[in-house]
DNA sequence: ATGAAAGCGCTAACAT
DNA sequence: ATGTTAGCGCTTTCAT
């Protein structure tokens, strides 16, 4: 591509490749979508032209014509939580081999700027919507609704989707780490977790755990929560807190790895037998923590999986309208029981 | 908004809208973009109208309309580096006082992804474009400086940028910490980074740290490079080797801080004294990583702070096109010693 | 304060 | 294999 003397303010059109390669608009079109028969002749001559100016297609203009937008829209509260990057890479592993491509709104964990994102991406006319969790302002769920176009709402299954759903039931994931934990003889156990409201998954997590200890005759000793600041560094503190105020605790849930990890770092220097005394689990298996000293048992939360799951959905139905909506893929998050959770090990 | 007997397929128009208040497809448009004057009558019956239907607006004739497309394309290598996100942090908090909307896309340090992204990203006719690094091939360089619109490479300033930049000059980091090393004495120092040729910034923190090494007469003793895996665990692994390859070295430097956190644990694990026999430095001051048992000299690569910068720039210069292009923003990233890097503490 | 007409740059549908 | 025509749904511009 050559430049110009004068580069021109006005971006090029279809027009100036037609002009510029003798050949009409139309045709210009055809090739530079490969669509239709097109001689290899013109083709070649159109080709360079569009190359020679630096022609870049004007997709405004050719979705409004089309009817057709390639963008997925994906909906997720935090770029910073590490659990969503991994939904990511999912979701673009499959889009990949797709001419759709996703495009990233993020909510805070706030509704309503959830509320303003999805309106605002719905103005685009998305092929498709992904979106995390299951709860939703009343506007939000009417807007999905009424889209017209395939959603999936992911991580969480302990609900009622608009209209595909892919995730794991976090009720449950809490449930089986009690079950877990109680088959192991603790009994002194104490819960910390993020302060967030509006973490549902968390919330969700946390009542089944609460759920199953009940049915096992077992109360949470003691809890704590936090926000904001390194998680690293409020788990380390938040368990020493707690173990001061609580001392005969002999389990620690965390609602996730990094502050759990936090409170194995804090056990291992004031030396405390983990798991003989004390017993640590967290959740939602962090990739970037494997090289701790030792290894936290947590829950994988299938995260890669999810957004797999979720990006081939929308991509089977935006290429065949045909297929219908209200897909449930509920997928099984297994334990991990790491170094924290057993206290007796198989002997070797 | 009610949800009519039967949703139809078809998405709502302006004349939808128009024909349920009896107003004019244009007076409906002014009300909805808060544009011209428009009595307070009207204006009721319009929005109460767009909202009993659930009239979402088309941005994409709008956009083709007006011309004008309230998108900033923020192009970067990898959302899973933790860098990034807080990158995008610092632009969504300009930008959300702003009419501009970020939208991301995901090179991989591929230069042929970014190429096929910038292209695709630009033919949505972005109102900006920011895009990470000062490498590009030559026709992403070609599209930039015909893109027609404002654009900022973030992140490093060694080299030529296509329109603005901001960010920090990677080889006078690596240059800086060399110094601060050497002047702690240590002489026997080994490097451990990724393995990743096309992180331009990682390269030239690496190239202005030998060069800065060899004007005080150090040569770099042993190197390792990584790619894949957990960082942490990655770091510690290398570290491992590298003590037992070349058991006489005093410091180490390690190109981010997750590996260099990694290196730490397992020199503590060990019983090394560190600092004392043994120095270590990271780059990227990691706010996750605050809660480790002792905290890893790094540098503060200013992330929130170039993407505010940048988003100003984009800002500024799309809300008034007279402000001219070529801003140079390079700040100046501080070496914090954490306790890794002095030998002798200030006695208290 | 409101409306009518023209057209943004492209593509679907129909010629040829 | 190539060209022509008529919009896509909005906003700009110009009337009233």
């Amino acid at each position: 591509m050559t430049t110009s003397p004068d580069a021109p303010r006005r971006p090029l059109t279809l027009k100036d490749v037609s002009e510029a390669s003798g050949v009409s608009e139309m045709t210009v079109s055809r090739v530079l979508r490969n669509r239709g028969d097109v001689s290899e002749a013109t083709r070649d001559r159109v080709i360079a032209a569009a190359k020679e100016l630096g022609y870049v297609p004007n997709k405004i203009a050719g979705a409004l014509a089309s009817q057709r937008v390639n963008l997925v829209a994906v909906i997720i509260p935090s770029l910073s939580n590490l659990v969503f990057p991994e939904v990511m890479t999912g979701i673009s592993q499959v889009l990949d081999d797709t001419p759709l491509q996703p495009v990233v709104g993020v909510t805070q964990y706030k509704p309503e700027k959830e509320e303003d994102v999805l309106y605002e991406m719905l103005s685009w006319r998305p092929s498709g919507v992904i979106i995390a969790g299951l709860e939703h302002t009343e506007p939000a769920r009417a807007m999905l609704a009424a889209a017209g176009v395939p959603v999936v709402e992911i991580m969480d299954t302990d609900g009622e989707p608009v209209d595909a759903m892919v995730g794991i039931s976090h009720r449950r994931a809490g449930r089986e780490m009690a079950k877990a934990i109680v088959a192991q003889g603790y009994r002194r156990i104490g819960f910390l977790g993020t302060g967030m409201p509006l973490d549902h998954r968390a919330r969700k997590r946390f009542e089944g755990f609460t759920e199953a200890l009940a049915k096992a005759g077992v109360e949470i000793a003691d809890r704590e929560f936090y926000s904001g600041g390194s998680a690293l560094a409020k788990g380390r503190e938040m368990t020493e807190a707690m173990l001061n105020r609580t001392p005969d605790l002999d389990f620690l849930y965390y609602s996730n790895d990094m502050i759990g990890a936090g409170g194995l770092l804090y056990c291992l220097e004031k030396g405390i037998d983990v798991p003989g005394k004390l017993g640590l689990a967290g959740f939602n298996r962090v990739e970037l923590l494997d090289g701790l000293p030792r290894r936290l048992a947590t829950m994988d939360a299938c995260r890669l999986e999810i957004g797999r799951a979720a990006a081939r959905i929308i991509a089977d139905r935006s290429s065949d309208p045909e297929i219908p909506g209200g897909q449930r893929d509920i997928l099984t998050p297994t334990i991990d029981p790491g170094d924290t959770l057993y206290r007796s090990r198989p002997r070797v």
